[in-house]
DNA sequence: AGGGTTCCATAACGATCAATATGAAACAAG
DNA sequence: CTTGTTTCATATTGATCGTTATGGAACCCT
């Protein structure tokens, strides 16, 4: 069930380039200066590619950053089964907010997160690539959402914890994390922050009949 | 010690517009659209006043924005004095971040916080902008841990208080309450945000000899 | 070798960008 | 009323924006 990973062109001149790679690049130019910010200009000297070659290949600008920003959020079910695997919701969420920090202060990728700074504001055109970005926004806050009440039905979390609340400030603080990461912040500081926003969370119960 | 507020002119075409009214729209039209993402013409459209009158009273775009910010952010030493006047830091922090989910979802204004969206990224040309507004926020996070830090050293918050971790919580926080607004969050959702972040608080100690 | 098809590089499209040149209009002072 | 000064509205600048037309080059199939 993979998105069709080489269409088999069976006539005409074959690509000169790797589509995959462009987008990896054009990816990085977003990341790096926003999308209404980074110009064909700028992405045709990004990726290599001339610019028909790009819209042959991408639609237009607005595709090939939706591509691209599908690509750095990855598949929502890749989060989803991570949320699974995890021993609890608060496990889950404390990896996510690590991985967060560790993301974006990479030293070889831009600073802070994508789907926080590519798209935050812009002019009305570009209205439908920020109700996109909040899309993923909202996926990544249901999945939350789901595992803690998950924990709640299973007794691993009291009844009365606030899911929503819990998720949003989740959200908020890798969001957060992204505008200091941007400002400097080095991966140290990322994580304090990421394990202090964690403390509020309600004492787990643990399970009388475990060990 | 006031800016100057009316340079007085004594001869030529008086003024047609109200400079400062002019700017307040200018501000707003920054604060829903971003830096770049603001056109000349988006602007003139706000503010009422044509091109050429913009760049008379405040130079170009840039100096335009930088102005604009500066008001939106308003006088440090006016969130200095209100740090000081607080009984705690906790309680000024607790505040701060009240005013922010409050201000992020005005029904009067644009969502969200201008400070941290309308240059959250850009070109290479805007990169002088972005760390104007990276300025600004260092300059509330030092306000925040020298508060927190005169709160050690008065024993109100034990010695080994993470003054920076709670900082740049704090302002993470701040600034991903942003994105939920954005994203369409109602100030109650902000608010409890606000209030979870900050259950991770050391308890304060409480003096003998008070009340 | 000769179609058929697809991609490449070059160059250009109209629209919009930030910023100004120009000259008339509106005021104060003499 | 005239002169000096400043702002006004109009129109335009060169540059860059996203996008595309054009024609040759590179490949598969017969």
């Amino acid at each position: 069930m993979k998105t069709d990973p080489a269409p088999r062109r069976k006539t005409g001149r074959p690509l000169s380039f790797d589509r995959d790679a462009a987008l990896e690049k054009a990816m990085l130019a977003f990341w790096e200066s926003g999308y209404e910010t980074t110009s064909i200009s700028d992405l045709t000297a990004a990726m290599g590619v001339t610019a028909p070659s790009i819209y042959a290949a991408f639609g237009d600008k607005k595709r090939l950053f939706l591509e691209a920003m599908r690509r750095y959020a990855g598949d929502p079910g890749d989060l989803e089964k991570a949320f699974a695997r995890a021993p609890t919701a608060r496990d889950a969420v404390a990896d996510m907010l690590e991985n967060a920090a560790t993301l974006y202060t990479g030293d070889v990728t831009p600073k802070g997160c994508l789907l926080a700074s590519a798209a935050a504001t812009g002019s009305k055109d570009a209205a439908d690539v920020r109700e996109a970005a909040a899309k993923e926004r909202r996926a990544i806050r249901a999945i939350i959402i789901a595992r803690i009440e998950q924990d709640i039905e299973r007794g691993l979390l009291p009844p009365d914890t606030k899911s929503r609340v819990l998720a949003d400030l989740a959200l908020a603080v890798t969001q957060g994390m992204s505008v200091l990461a941007r400002d400097g912040a080095d991966r140290d500081t990322l994580l304090a922050v990421a394990k202090a926003s964690m403390v509020g969370w309600p004492s787990p119960i643990v399970g009388r009949n475990a060990v």
